[in-house]
DNA sequence: GAGCACTGC
């Protein structure tokens, strides 16, 4: 019941001398011209927003240069296929309400089919400046994308960008209101304009790009641009992109909408299975490895790299930094005929320097073998990738409704996600594929993975359909419906909140969490610490929280050592636990002066120093929102008295308004058990209350996971008399 | 006494 790990393929020990086979050879067409987002920052998924204003380099560009750049890009626009089949394309959109476009990778979709809409659908005329209202918007499920699409499109037009061609994204916008007819967005960012401009007024045309990966915002998009033509917008063009299959969902959803096939430009790639299955995946990715990189010669020539790398996908962390051992490890003792094995490890948790050395070129005779998670199959392109290993397995959080916790799962992928995975391997020539399970695994394998909607936790997406003003949110418009269940247990949460009243209506307190950009739980935290007037000392912490990946993980051998320099620089946090910990990291991270010193001293403790950039941010445009939805001025400067000393308990009650559910006692054994259910709860291993000898008689978490048992993330210590003041009313009610 | 995949506002 605990971490699911599939090996249920599972098989003999017999691992010694396995060879591939070859199966299947795509017979894909042979590889023509290939088009990537050249010119447009490859590589590092964030690296394009670590620098700000990096983009200002446009803008000295002369309107000469920008129309000869542009007649230059035509010749490769010309080529790609969905500029081949424009014509057919066009008119299927131009006598269609909605159209769905299957483009595979290369066919040119996200760059090409916006441009054609903006000379038809909003008419040819250059100088025109488009009518009010007769904008394109495009969205994207990542920040990345939408900035390097919107980037390159402005190129081929020969504009600059920001102009006729922009993007919009958090905390980075370059388009305009007036003169902006193609804009790139993110999928929440359409989202957030959803909320306030309910029928999208600013729009002619919506494109839905990347819709096969199902996001929960894309799939929300979906239904609200389907209820939106039936409705108010029956003019709103919409066209869905997708990559893969699905292309049935999505026409069904839309009234059989037609379906459009465009052929990508990818070049082949062999596939070869095991003969058995394997039980140790670590292990066999190495030999794997270790195999390929001996029988596959390296590959000179090409742009200067060496071509001819290797990249492995592994479900997590733990996999990863093994198989990064062993094969440095060995890689000196391996035959000297054969490159020299380097390995690099791939994940998001990891710090951003570390991330960016999978892109820098190896010198020498070597061979690069990245390990990587998930992250590697969309959000990040590693150059000079030639071979696949793949493991078949990944891990998603499946959340519990009824218990109210997630659950960390390592699950085989889909076959979609697999052919995915697999592309990586042909994006810059011909490659090889080698899956890590037998082909009979593979036949078994699903079709598509569980969309995200159907095993999250919706409260914030129910909150955003009550905030559109949709009451019977059961029978909305969902793409897929996320279960009755889900939807009961998410009304009953925002009830408890506060944000619907007893007739299930949004609550004036509803109307300001639904446009915080926070989960609704923080959403409450945040508006009650405005009311205790405590808004200063939470907003920090609310900010760290909504930052991902801000406190690192060490690695094993210096651990201890960095918690000890935590808690030097965190005394409330190491009585009180991670809540205040993040409060004054922050604090002691502002205070620094240089940003050499901060680079400096976010080494020393394991942090990550983009996202305390980001948490400034974060925390700036979360002041600015409460101010605004108080209409008054929010103590913005940090300067309050020497003497006020932070008030602990007020700062904590804050966070019982929104995590009252999230408590636990400590029993004589010290262990703790759940108010909620009374189930047991353990402090996780990465809080600073895990090895404390403060005894604890009540703790409050951000984060309740089941990995191997139950456990507490993002711990602090209460007392049980700030429970009862907070709690009396809501527990009774929260009572299952 | 032991470890979280990935996005977005």
């Amino acid at each position: 019941m605990a971490k699911a790990k599939t090996t249920a393929r599972t098989q003999g020990k017999e691992v010694k001398k396995r060879g591939f086979r070859a199966v299947d050879k795509t017979a894909r067409q042979p590889a023509v011209v290939y088009f990537e987002e050249k010119g447009a920052k490859s590589g590092a998924s964030d690296a394009a927003d670590d620098d700000d204003d990096d983009d200002e380099v446009n803008q000295h560009v002369s309107r000469q240069e920008l129309k000869t750049r542009a007649a230059r890009l035509l010749k490769v626009r010309e080529s790609l296929p969905v500029f081949q089949n424009r014509e057919r394309i066009m008119s299927h959109i131009r006598s269609n309400p909605v159209t769905v476009l299957i483009g595979e990778t290369g066919s040119g979709k996200s760059t090409q089919i916006p441009q054609f809409l903006m000379d038809e659908v909003l008419g040819n005329g250059s100088g025109s400046g488009g009518k009010a209202g007769g904008a394109i918007a495009v969205t994207q499920p990542r920040r990345v994308a939408a900035i390097n699409l919107a980037t390159r499109v402005a190129q081929e037009h020969g504009v600059q960008l920001g102009q006729e061609v922009g993007y919009s994204v958090r905390f980075d916008n370059k388009s305009h209101k007036g003169r902006t007819r193609l804009k790139y967005l993110t999928d929440g960012m359409l989202i957030r304009e959803l909320m306030l401009d309910k029928n999208l007024s600013g729009y002619k045309c919506v494109v839905i790009d990347e819709a096969h990966e199902r996001t929960v915002l894309t799939d929300l998009i979906l239904g609200f641009l389907r209820e939106l033509q039936r409705g108010k917008r029956p003019d709103l063009k919409v066209v869905v992109m997708s990559a893969t299959l699905q292309a049935d969902l999505f026409s069904r959803f839309f009234d059989e909408a037609p379906v459009l096939f465009v052929e990508g430009r990818k070049f082949p790639v062999e596939r070869f299975y095991l003969p058995r299955a394997c039980d140790d995946i670590v292990d066999a990715v190495v030999r794997a490895a270790v195999q390929l990189n001996s029988s596959e010669g390296i590959i000179s020539g090409g742009s200067g790299s060496s071509g001819g790398d290797i990249l492995c996908f592994l479900p997590g962390q733990e996999e990863i930094d093994k198989a990064v051992s062993i094969l440095n490890k060995i890689s000196p003792v391996l035959d000297r005929t054969v490159p020299r094995i380097q390995a690099f490890p791939l994940y998001a948790a990891l710090a951003p320097r570390e991330q960016a050395r999978v892109f820098e070129p190896l010198k020498g005779f070597r061979r690069k073998v990245v390990l990587a998670t998930n992250i590697a199959e969309t959000s990040v392109t590693i150059p000079g990738v030639k071979y696949v290993v793949d493991c078949g397995l990944r891990k998603v959080k499946v959340w519990r409704h009824q218990l109210g916790l997630a659950t960390l799962l390592t699950v085989p992928v889909s076959k979609a996600s697999v052919a995915q995975r697999a592309g990586r391997a042909g994006r810059e020539s011909a490659g090889k594929c080698f899956r890590l399970f037998t082909e009979k695994d593979y036949e078994r394998l699903p079709a598509q993975s569980e969309s995200e909607i159907t095993r999250s936790e919706i409260t914030s997406p129910i909150l955003m359909l009550k905030q559109y003003g949709v009451q019977d949110v059961v029978n909305w418009s969902w793409l897929e419906h996320p279960g009755r269940e889900a939807i009961v247990s998410a009304l009953k949460e925002l009830y408890e909140l506060q944000a619907l009243d007893d007739a299930g209506k949004i609550t004036e307190l509803g109307r300001k969490m639904a446009l915080l950009p926070l989960a609704p739980h923080l959403s409450a935290v945040l508006l009650e610490a405005q009311e205790r007037d405590v808004l200063d000392a939470v907003v920090d912490i609310v900010a760290c929280l909504s930052v991902e990946n801000l406190v690192l993980n060490p690695m094993p051998e210096e651990r201890d050592e960095v918690n000890e320099r935590r808690r030097a620089v965190c005394p409330l946090g190491t009585r009180y636990g991670d809540l205040l910990m993040l409060k004054e990291l922050y604090e002691a991270y502002e205070s620094l002066a240089s940003a050499g010193e901060r680079q400096e001293w976010c080494k020393r403790l394991c942090l990550s120093q983009r996202g305390f950039k980001n948490v400034i941010k974060v925390r700036q445009q979360l002041l600015s929102y409460v101010e605004r939805l108080y209409k008054v001025k929010g103590n913005v400067s940090k300067e309050y008295d020497e003497d006020r000393t932070l008030d602990v308990a007020q700062v904590l009650k804050c966070f019982l308004r929104g995590f009252v559910k999230n408590t636990a006692i400590g029993m004589p054994d010290k262990s703790f058990r759940t108010t909620p259910t009374g189930e047991t709860i353990a402090i996780h291993p990465s809080s600073m209350l895990f090895m404390s000898d403060v005894t604890c008689s009540a703790i409050l978490y951000i984060e309740h996971v089941f990995t191997t048992k139950g456990y507490a993330r993002s711990v602090s210590r209460i007392e049980l008399a700030w429970l009862q003041e907070v709690a009396s009313g809501v527990l009774k009610q929260g009572t299952r």
